[in-house]
DNA sequence: CTGCATCCCCACGGATACTG
DNA sequence: CAGTATCCGTGGGGATGCAG
């Protein structure tokens, strides 16, 4: 199709995708270990915590590190690159957060006409 | 589960859905009519353009007038708060482009690698 | 503690045909 | 032209168990 080859398609699916913008948003905050960001976000799996983390490592975003301790620890960070999504990112928030309003109402009155 | 009643996550929802922003970049220009936009957005079919559609009419970022024509013609705009999103895409649509270059980098570093 | 493999289900979305 | 209904394949992603 004519969007696979849209580097916007790529960013859009990373960020609209149920987990990055999550792990993101913990990362934000500074490195965390493997199982400290699955505490902040309680509802992923192991299974999806390791493939988005694969994902966003794949994408430069963010970069992992071995210790090896035993048994060993994985800490993951933003890189300088993942840092800088972080504003496109809260541009969006701060968004949603300002048109949440608008929205509930919109819904309300389409599902009441309907 | 704890994000579901995130206004957040509603957002990012619209925002990753495969054909949201296409539909959204087609009706910044202007007003346009069922047809018109599936003929912009080729690769989208007929079900999934009227179903996304009436996802944007529900959240009230796009209205919907139908002209008693013969046959019938369908109009759909941006809404003032339609309007608003187009900058929050805008910031992430920039950022693309300009880490489309990094992102590419680190994805044949990452597949060389492993 | 971290991460990979397997199984499995169900929602997303494409194709097609039909209605006003 | 615009929208609906039905069928159906694919894959995202949850649960679980095993390995380093």
């Amino acid at each position: 199709m004519s969007a696979v080859d849209c580097p916007v398609r790529d960013v859009l699916d990373r960020i609209g995708d149920k987990w990055s913008t999550l792990i993101l948003g913990t990362l934000a905050a500074g490195p965390h270990r493997f199982s400290a960001v699955q505490r902040t976000v309680p509802d992923i799996s192991k299974r999806m915590l390791t493939q988005t983390f694969r994902d966003l490592e794949r994408d430069g975003l963010v970069a992992r590190t071995v210790f090896p301790t035993k048994p060993p620890s994985v800490e993951y960070r933003l890189t300088p690159l993942g840092q800088t999504i972080l504003e496109p990112l809260d541009v969006l928030v701060r968004w949603a957060d300002r048109s949440q309003a608008d929205i509930e109402a919109a819904r309300q009155a389409f599902d009441t006409a309907s």
